[in-house]
DNA sequence: CTGAAAGCGCTTACAG
DNA sequence: CTGAAAGCGCTTACAG
């Protein structure tokens, strides 16, 4: 920590008055003779005093360290949504430690530890996985309890006793298939992760539920099940394009299955939406950007993130508060049909 | 800070053993009988013991907090740069700490501050501005030196006098309009970012010297000034598109950039290559997706960010060792020609 | 091998 | 309005 910094003791000193008053300028925690506060802050200013925030929690007993734990920084999903917490924290001078799981339990198991170490404010979680066991479940619940801090779960409705938010995605995909089987689709194709979580079997239930109140019969080899990676869902659509009977439409339920997808298709001269419509879940920007219709749904990371850190400051001021749960809408966007 | 945690003093009383006894264990820092470490173990277990990091960096004076600047969390290329960092940090329990600029010096200076406060242990920069004025380079020059840590400066080489990792982006960009020239190109045209930066001048002076040392003449008319912002190169590239004599081949200086320019010419029905031979710096992944070929100068972030970090943590363990500067080659992928 | 004590840089009752 | 003192949860010489 620096062999040379300047502390409290050496403004005092020089200021020619004690820690205690210091202190207090420093915090506009009590009266201060006007002429002593601003001679204290000068001395600080001459000496370009930092206070240690980390002595000042150890003190104060309260951090001012928010955590963020989320499955891929370098998924463009998540990095817009670690930008509208930070835009918040940086707002309410906050510091966001900010943590990387891999979907696996393991480090989000180790980075709540870590993160309880440095007795954080509060946290924005996004579970690694869905602890659906009772074992798991219990081992999660209990770190978050231990934490001592208030969380805001985000993105993964996992079913734990926090606050949280997330995207309405039943819906969306319901409203989206439902506009497919109006507009005369009847071969409709999806491409999931694996129904072990909620966040795919939510996508799966819309999907299958529009299918169902259409009277539209599922088609079993229309289904496909991956892990929301751009590989898996290369690869099932390869499989998909084996098919004697090509589907109409094909739903891709998240953006690197969407990538796959698209690789998958173009990579046989076929293309969107002349010989399928797409219905992507996530936006894919660059489509747009080359002007290739397509339809999607779009879910706002930024506004994910922000809200979220929003309530978690409402959760830090009011401790009392009843749960939050906060659905955000996922409008499908129809370009193509 | 969580009224209710379980502190060393808990542990020793209920071990029957010293604070100090209890913080041996704790850091295997002394010799301890292995019963009563065992002992002191199976108390901390019992109790879910999570020692402050807090105490302990006050303590020790040294944190175990690692500080990261970018301009933009939520551009694709610091993601994957942040994951870079965020895997050896994990690698080596170190705790990480996000700061976003938005490309603005105030919010960078105010990071700056921040994170001494917090007396992290080392910090991996990547510049909001150039600081190109005396005063401004004054000024971070010396906010940087109070941090009375080290930092390494990453992807904008403003001259700071501290370990850094840049890409080539002279030689890439040299390479690459020297191959467009060797290929009979002779209109090209550049759509780059304000002189004001280092980055684009060094991306600017790699086109020139390659038209320079070939023979071909500039013409004026080709050479496009943005901001590196989608939009800008987006209206920039309306401008192009009004010329009479088009350029064949069009060098794009970073991905929003080829974002922008892709999207203007889309929307006139012109594309790429077919239109115009198109190289971008950065890797502009949708368009391999879609089997569209381009040409581009691939940087790779996330190996930036490992390095930097890993450099970090050398520097941190030999302060003594000489300055590092190290360049890493951008190779130039060529596809169309 | 172990403990008592001082110290890290702050804050906060308590007294005056 | 101000200061002396205790305390936050650790670590680390120092003694034994």
């Amino acid at each position: 920590m620096g062999k040379n910094n300047i502390t409290i003791t050496d403004i005092a000193k020089e200021a020619g008055v004690s820690k205690a008053t210091v202190s207090r300028v420093l915090n506009n925690s009590a009266a201060v003779d006007e002429k002593t506060r601003k001679h204290v802050l000068d001395v600080m200013k001459k000496n370009r005093y930092s206070p240690s925030a980390t002595a000042r929690s150890l003190s104060k007993q309260v951090s001012s360290t928010i955590g963020v734990i989320v499955p891929e920084v370098d998924n463009n999903f998540f990095g817009e949504m670690i930008r509208g917490v930070i835009d918040i924290t940086d707002k309410n001078d906050l510091t966001l430690i900010c943590c990387n799981t891999d979907d696996s339990a393991d480090k989000d198991l180790k980075a709540l530890d870590m993160l309880k170490s440095h007795r954080i404010r509060g946290l924005i979680y996004d579970p690694a996985i869905d602890y659906s066991t009772d074992k798991e479940k219990k081992k999660v619940t209990q770190k978050l309890k231990e934490l001592g801090a208030p969380v805001v779960v985000v993105d993964r409705n996992i079913g734990l006793n926090h606050d949280g938010i997330f995207f309405n995605d039943y819906k969306a995909v319901y409203e989206s298939v439902t506009a497919l089987i109006e507009n005369g689709h009847r071969k409709i194709a999806i491409i999931n992760g694996t129904q072990e979580r909620v966040l795919a079997r939510e996508r799966q239930q819309g999907f299958m539920d529009a299918m169902k109140d259409a009277g539209v019969t599922l088609c079993e080899d229309y289904i496909f099940f991956g892990d929301y990676s751009m590989d898996s869902a290369y690869n099932l659509t390869k499989e998909l394009l084996k098919l004697n009977e090509q589907p109409t439409a094909v739903v891709t339920c998240n953006n690197q299955t969407s990538k796959g997808f698209l690789k998958a298709i173009y990579e046989v001269g076929k293309k969107v939406p002349k010989d399928y419509t797409n219905i992507a879940l996530d936006k894919v920007g660059m489509l747009n950007i080359l002007g290739i219709p397509y339809d999607y749904i779009e879910r706002n990371a930024y506004q994910l993130g922000k809200k979220a850190m929003e309530l978690l400051i409402q959760r830090i001021a009011f401790p009392e508060m009843p749960l939050q749960k906060i659905i955000l809408e996922a409008p499908f966007m129809r370009q193509t049909f």
